[in-house]
DNA sequence: AGGTGTATGTCGCAT
DNA sequence: ATGCGACGTACACCT
């Protein structure tokens, strides 16, 4: 990790052209060959980057970078404030919790957590339009889509009545109703879902996990 | 900025919870009080942030950052290889050059490249769910909606069914049918364009500037 | 390599 | 504040 604060100005050309004038900044290089420039604010994005791989030719003045798909970032330095460099190394890296991947598979296998007398027929039961997050069928053999999301917007919603449109063609699955499931639910798609006879339930993360833990105990 | 090479451990919990085992990371306090840990690789994106408005507690050994949200990123910090400050002043900013509407504007000038026949009604013709990119007749008079992507995904035939729809509506247009272009239409769009009867055309941005310098050229 | 869906998306703009 | 669309989206995952 090489940090270098410098008065610069920038270039890029790629998927657009952009242009930074001359200013104090951050150029941030990292040991994967990626490189940013950092103002003192704007959240985390960089005003411009170049991520790995890339080929830098570095000069007094100015820093060349560019990567196979035609990008170039181009530093003119000015003055040079600080230059230093850190060994890191590797990273042990993140755990995440509470992704929707993790929701799904939790309730792929407590599908009664969303309605009483669910049983899943297929996780990721794939139409020509897309994965249907979980394929089910009620207690009186009908067919249900669960459509499962982490914030639930009117795009999920959007999302599941395509879904549904598409499954209600198939004979051997027709009537399929919907569930929309999501650990909080906006009220725009409660009216959304309401207004398509699509069932909305929000999930308690922490009981959906509790209750893995005491089946798990049971057995 | 402050820039900071510390052995550390961290844990996030706001929209999701997440935990990072101790290493070497910098950790990049700017100006506006956004906060973010980064690794030596992964691109620009660090391994997590806080960003503005945000309260940072510092202690010696830990910092607990806050937001009103109730998001909370701990950094327990266990050895301070370096911390240095640099006064970097307000930036003045980012200037681009975009491509989508440079694509409308083509588009504009040549709607006969969509489709023989079509000539311009409007260009960004209003609607009160928004903006129709272009508004067209075909060669028999008839109206069509044209809905410009870069690249073309179901959110944008959606986009567009919904100003058919409304569009539809009005006595003076109707009926209305669509046209989906964009330089990229992937499948799934594709499937839901034509299940909706509205036309998908992929364009290629260097014939149509070609034919633009060429009819530069004629005239 | 290309396609598709997710993201602590972020960001900007309109309401 | 909130919704909505664009983004040099990035990124993981799958074919």
């Amino acid at each position: 990790m090489r940090l270098i604060v410098v008065q610069c100005s920038v270039s890029y050309e790629g998927r657009l052209n952009a242009y930074l004038p001359s200013a104090k900044r951050l150029i941030m290089s990292k040991a994967d060959g990626c490189i940013a420039i950092h103002a003192d604010g704007g959240a985390y994005k960089p005003l411009m980057w170049m991520n790995a791989p890339n080929r830098v030719v570095e000069d007094e003045s100015e820093w060349i970078v560019s990567n196979p798909k035609g990008e170039k970032l181009r530093i003119q330095i000015e003055k040079i404030i600080s230059d230093v460099s850190y060994e890191l190394g590797e990273d042990p890296g993140l755990h995440k919790d509470g992704v929707e991947s993790h929701l799904q598979e939790l309730l792929a296998e407590n599908p009664q957590s969303l309605e009483d007398g669910l049983t899943l027929t297929r996780r990721e039961y794939f139409t020509e339009i897309g994965p249907v997050d979980l394929l089910c069928r009620d207690k009186d053999g009908r067919a249900v889509a669960v459509e499962i999301k982490r914030r639930g917007g009117i795009d999920g919603v959007e999302q599941l009545t395509r879904y549904l449109d598409f499954l209600n063609r198939d004979p051997k699955l027709r009537p399929v109703r919907g569930i929309f499931a999501a650990q909080q639910i906006t009220p725009q798609a409660k009216v959304l879902a309401k207004d398509r006879e699509i069932s909305t339930i929000e999930i308690d993360y922490d009981d959906l996990r509790g209750m893995e833990s005491t089946i798990l105990r049971l057995f």
